[in-house]
RNA sequence: GGGCCAAUAGCUCAGUCAGGUUGAGCGCUCGGCUGAUAACCGGGAGGUCACCGGUUCAAAUCCGGUUUGGCCCA
């Protein structure tokens, strides 16, 4: 394109586009764009890698264009950034959708069809799915390094995550233990608690009896024993297989009662508060309390597991059957509750704590074991009925219901409903570094800072260990070998390894493997460290064997977390590659929603402190999330999900691209909205305009930016102004920048582009440039113009980098760069800097404001001049501002002229009530002040002093009151024909702008005339004359009087309207018209154009 | 069930930290301009500041509670 080439009338925003995607191709804009910074100071910005299923919806659009607007800022900068996108490509959610798409029901399908199989699967699954969401952020206009993302899948990846996992075994972090997690019993994995959704179902409402231990049998235990029974609640009866305790609340007051059934009684032992309930549910006939105690006296008592015949390998080793307190127990259902360490997590950790057995008869596929005796191979929630059954015939049923309607989880990929476990997994400690995690947060700059304080804080405060094992196969392999049993125990199938007696869990026996070098220098087979693909298929047929013992690696993958944690050195491929690390680490920034407070930002401060001892970003702008416009979540279920593409389709990438960088505020929910969208593209429109509207005359001209020095030229003081103003708006928004505020720094623009530029300077400055002759001030106010507007075109480019690239495109032709994101960021330049300049505009702005509008209150319309406009400053600053804009105020409210009365003296004319200051009235008065606020605002006075006011509130209130000048602010009456309306400048009311809407002949004169030519000039309109056609008049004014005062401008109007007589119209256009009561026929015909030659 | 955050005009948001008669843009409406014209400009109406209670002379603002929504955790 070339300098000033004309352009279209509309502002379209997706014809646009596609024309620069094509442009930035033909010139490799985006890699000039780095080219150019490449001597520029490293900045390190990692992109956190969204996770390869489904496509990009409104949140990962919004996450990408705000990474794309700080990335093209900082580049404006000067700074050389770091722009490797990448995607996080393993885990759970796509094997389930490979499992899907393959039809695969569980484990043993996958087993059958082959590991390594089924990984290629996966891979070639995340592979497209990367391909698609990569094409979404490329049509976005998001410029990043698309042709070399780092993937999670890659071996120099997964070798950094091996690394840091290896660091952190050095320090002592890594180890296995056990733990209660939810179990999905389909995929045969545990999944975190945050993957779990609930659903409400039915399930089975049993009060069990627990036997208490007879006095005979006391020889066997030092618990103490007695008759009678413990009742319990339960709605998982399959767990009682496992029970080990049964928990009381230690305050909690319980009673033994003798309760009575068909004639026989038995001792149950209940909370005090739960006696009728649970008597009630067993249908007794009536009951007797003889005994009273607190659960702290029931500690130590003895029961015999009520499944004992059943399950004769149940829970048996010192400690099992007993009651214990636990602080999970309420005074609910029956007060006591049955525990199973093996299952539950409260359980489990009550249990740890009081050193009992875990016992877990479950496989990791919801199978009962063999330990489980008569159950053994039952799935377990299969088994309730036939459990809920023996315990009947036993005795031991109390009372039993179906159909309890409690919240179940499921797994959130396949609906499975889980179970609670306790399994074999792997951890890092963190718990052991607590204090360093929480120094470290301080060495991070988050912005909104308070969620680094506040949510953040608390919960790495309260964080456990970090599981970091999954028994599945698409995922970076635990580089953990272990020494093989004598027995020689399968590691294979995903099973969690280090069973019973295999191993003794001491890390020191165990190898961890940090590097692909290593794994090839110490495994027994060859391999290629620059080849070797590290995933399960690969790396569990690899054995260590040393000093005598043969290592075989643990089956477990890495949590996906841990994937993405080691971000901030794996997308520099180290440790593969050594030298950007020591130059680059930690990054510079990092940009994610809130959600990722528990993710991301979370996962890397763990992991970076345990490998490196340091959190591995420096700062962290924190976004919301993409709600719809009510507020809701996004989801398919409701059905109110917003595609990116659509928003493209209906507004253009820009628009889309503006409204999701202004809407909301720094970790802010963005609640979506069309319109918003619609009125960014309504703003940009406003900027086309604006740029558009000298491109005629700068053609015509042939005016040639290079040729006029502005400091050296006569600029007037608009142009100084509109100048001034744009260091203004680059100092603010370059300081909204470094806050990462970006929504602020977009709106100082658009309001720059908006209020100042479109609404003052290219209103004012119109006349100078359609004036045909040349002239140094045409000439002044293009370049004005086009430096304003090739400056706000670099400032408006991170944002909206389409629309600015056209801009620029046509201002510069082939005197500027490329591309417009290869400009510097405007600096403010203290040579036009004036901010006493733009306050006295803005003080004239407001008078005019005010003006207008006691205009419309007076009914007065700008057509009709008016005598005169007396402004009333209430301090020297705005009488000078005043003074110094007299030509332009008086012009632009259409007065002849324009009176300043100076502060400290009051105009003649008027007369005074008040308004009251509440904040010193209120401690002056107290339950007087609304009284006296009222009495002040209804008083009028002829003076406006203190005095005055006492007496007329006095009269009011018949009290005298105490005033003083601060606690008053006056408010005039205005005389007939005057209307005064208060102007302020930035909330501070600065004076006050008086409109003289008195008729004379002489306004009235010109006034109608103006009327007359508005009417023919929409007449003209009517006919669709040509802007230079030539017209005839015929004017019939049912008024004399006013017939009369429009023939004394009858030139004015034949000017204005083209007309070259005035006299009867035949055929032409004829309209009867009412002016204000006043009836004139106008016949409009055009007439033939007069020759050339006349 | 717990933690954090939000709720202000029809819509999107300021104002809340440091209490003093609630603001902007859009939309609506009325009007202006008629050499940016499917553009541009001005005026106006519109709010029990989610609800209940407390502190205070005075609360959108501080405190307690409730409701609704969001994220996270259980």
């Amino acid at each position: 394109m070339s300098r000033f080439d004309p352009v279209d009338d509309q502002y379209e925003p997706r014809a646009l586009e596609e024309n620069v995607f094509e442009y930035w191709d033909a010139v490799d804009a985006y890699e000039q764009t780095t080219e150019h910074r490449a001597d520029g100071e490293r900045y390190f910005f990692v992109d956190g890698p969204p996770y390869t299923s489904g496509s990009a919806h409104m949140g990962t659009t919004w996450n990408k264009t705000l990474k794309d607007c700080y990335i093209r800022y900082l580049r404006m900068q000067g700074y050389d950034v770091t722009d490797r996108p990448g995607y996080d490509m393993h885990g759970l959610p796509i094997e389930t959708k490979v499992e899907e798409k393959l039809g695969f029901e569980n484990k043993k399908d996958i087993e059958e069809f082959g590991e390594q199989k089924f990984i290629d699967e996966c891979k070639q699954f995340a592979e497209e799915q990367l391909e698609g969401l990569q094409e979404d952020f490329k049509s976005f206009g998001v410029w990043m390094d698309w042709d070399d993302p780092y993937k999670t899948v890659r071996p120099e990846y997964m070798e950094a995550a091996w690394w840091g996992f290896e660091k952190a075994h050095e320090r002592g972090l890594v180890e296995q233990g056990k733990r209660s997690i939810n179990q999905c019993p389909r995929c045969e994995t545990a999944i975190a608690n945050n993957e779990v959704e609930y659903h409400q179902v039915g399930k089975p409402s049993i009060y069990v009896k627990f036997p208490l231990r007879e006095p005979s049998e006391r020889a066997s235990g030092e618990a103490a024993s007695r008759e009678g029974s413990l009742v319990i609640w339960t709605t998982t009866p399959w767990t009682i297989v496992a029970n080990t305790f049964v928990a009381v609340d230690g305050d909690l007051k319980y009673v033994g009662v003798d309760a009575e059934k068909n004639g026989e009684t038995e001792r149950l032992y209940v909370a005090e508060a739960c006696v009728e309930d649970v008597l009630k549910a067993g249908r007794y006939d009536d009951y007797e309390v003889v005994e009273r105690l607190e659960g702290e006296e029931m500690v130590g008592w003895a029961y015999d597991h009520p499944l004992a015949e059943q399950v004769p390998d149940h829970a048996q080793a010192e400690g099992s059957q007993q009651v214990y307190t636990a602080d999970y127990v309420e005074a609910d259902r029956t007060g006591l509750v049955h525990s199973a360490p093996g299952h539950g997590e409260e359980d489990f950790e009550r249990g740890q704590e009081l050193d009992l057995e875990m016992f877990c008869p479950v496989g990791s596929d919801g199978v009962y074991t063999d330990v489980a005796g008569a159950y053994e191979g039952e799935f377990v929630r299969d088994a309730n009925d036939e459990i809920i059954g023996d315990l009947d015939a036993s005795g031991h049923l109390l009372s039993s219901e179906q159909g309890h309607s409690v919240r179940e989880g499921q797994c959130w990929r396949c609906d499975t409903d889980i179970v609670r476990l306790v399994t074999d997994q792997w951890f890092i400690t963190v718990t052991d570094i607590k204090d360093e995690l929480l120094d470290n947060i301080e060495d991070s700059e988050w912005y909104p800072q308070e969620a680094r304080d506040n949510r953040f804080r608390d919960f790495v405060e309260d964080s456990p260990d970090w599981n970091v094992s999954r028994q599945r196969y698409w995922g970076i392999p635990i580089p953990i070998w272990t020494p093989d049993s004598e027995a020689s125990a399968s590691n294979g199938g995903g099973e969690a390894a280090g069973g019973d007696g295999e191993w003794s869990g001491n890390m020191d026996d165990a190898i961890v493997v940090g590097t692909r070098e290593e794994l090839a220098e110490r495994v027994d087979q060859a391999i290629d460290p620059e080849r070797v693909d590290l995933h399960k298929g690969t790396v569990d047929e690899l054995t260590i064997t040393e000093d005598g013992t043969t290592y075989t690696r643990v089956g477990d993958v890495f949590d996906v977390w841990l994937d993405s944690s080691v971000a901030t050195w794996g997308t520099m491929n180290f440790p593969e590659q050594e030298s950007e690390f020591e130059e680059l680490w930690p990054a510079d920034l990092i940009i994610e929603a809130h959600d990722q407070t528990r993710g991301w930002f979370w996962s890397q401060l763990g992991m970076g402190t345990a490998a490196l001892g340091d959190v591995p970003y420096e700062q962290v702008m924190m976004h919301g999330w993409a709600l719809d416009s009510d507020g809701r979540k996004m989801s398919k279920s409701i059905g109110n999900i917003v595609e990116p593409g659509e928003a493209i389709e209906r507004h253009g990438r820009d628009p889309m691209r503006l409204f999701l960088l202004s809407v909301t505020g720094q970790a802010d929910d963005m609640k979506f909205s069309w319109e918003e969208m619609a009125e960014m593209q309504r703003r940009l429109n406003i900027l086309w305009n604006v740029f558009r509207f000298p491109l005629p005359y700068m053609r015509m001209d042939e005016f040639d930016p290079d040729s006029v020095a502005l400091t050296e030229a006569e600029t007037e003081l608009v142009d100084e102004w509109i100048l001034s103003r744009l260091q203004s708006v680059e100092e603010r928004m370059t300081e909204h920048f470094e806050n990462f505020e970006q929504d602020k720094a977009l709106d100082a623009l658009l309001e720059f582009v908006v209020e100042d530029v479109s609404r003052f300077y290219v209103q004012v400055v119109r006349e100078r440039m359609w004036a045909e002759d040349d002239s140094a001030s045409k000439r002044t106010a293009y370049a004005t113009l086009y430096r304003v507007l090739k400056e706000t075109v670099a400032l408006i480019a991170p944002f909206a980098p389409f629309v600015a690239e056209e801009i620029y495109g046509i201002l510069t032709g082939e005197a500027g760069h490329d591309t417009v994101h290869m400009c510097d960021w405007p600096e403010p330049d203290t040579f036009w800097h004036d901010p006493a300049l733009e306050g006295e505009v803005e003080v004239a702005r407001a008078v005019e404001e005010a003006g207008s509008n006691a205009r419309q209150q007076a009914e007065r319309s700008l057509r009709w001049p008016i005598t005169r406009v007396v402004v009333a400053a209430d301090d020297a600053e705005t009488a000078a501002a005043v003074e110094s804009q007299r030509a332009l105020l008086t012009e632009r409210l259409n007065a002849r002229e324009l009176e300043l009365v100076e502060p400290g003296q009051s105009w003649g004319e008027l007369a005074y009530s008040a308004e009251a200051d509440m904040s010193l009235l209120g401690p002056e008065f107290g339950d007087d002040a609304g009284r006296i606020m009222n009495a002040l605002n209804e008083a009028s006075v002829e003076e406006p002093t203190v005095e005055a006011l006492e007496a007329a509130v006095e009269d009011a209130l018949g009290d005298p009151v105490d005033l003083t000048e601060e606690m008053v602010e006056f408010v005039t009456q205005t005389p007939d024909d005057v209307t005064g309306v208060a102007f302020d400048v930035a909330g501070d009311e600065m004076g006050v702008a008086y409109i003289d809407a008195g008729l004379t002949e002489d306004i009235e004169s010109e006034g109608y005339a103006r009327e007359v030519i508005r009417r023919v000039q929409e007449m003209r309109k009517d006919l669709d004359l040509d802007l230079e056609a030539r017209i005839r008049v015929d004017l019939d004014i049912d008024d004399d009087r006013v017939a009369d005062l429009v023939a004394d401008h009858e030139d004015l109007i034949a000017g204005e309207v083209r007309a070259d007589e005035f006299g009867p119209v035949e055929d032409g256009h004829r309209r009867e018209w009412d002016v204000d009561g006043i009836v004139m026929e106008i016949a409009v015909e055009a007439v033939p154009a007069v020759e050339a030659s006349d």
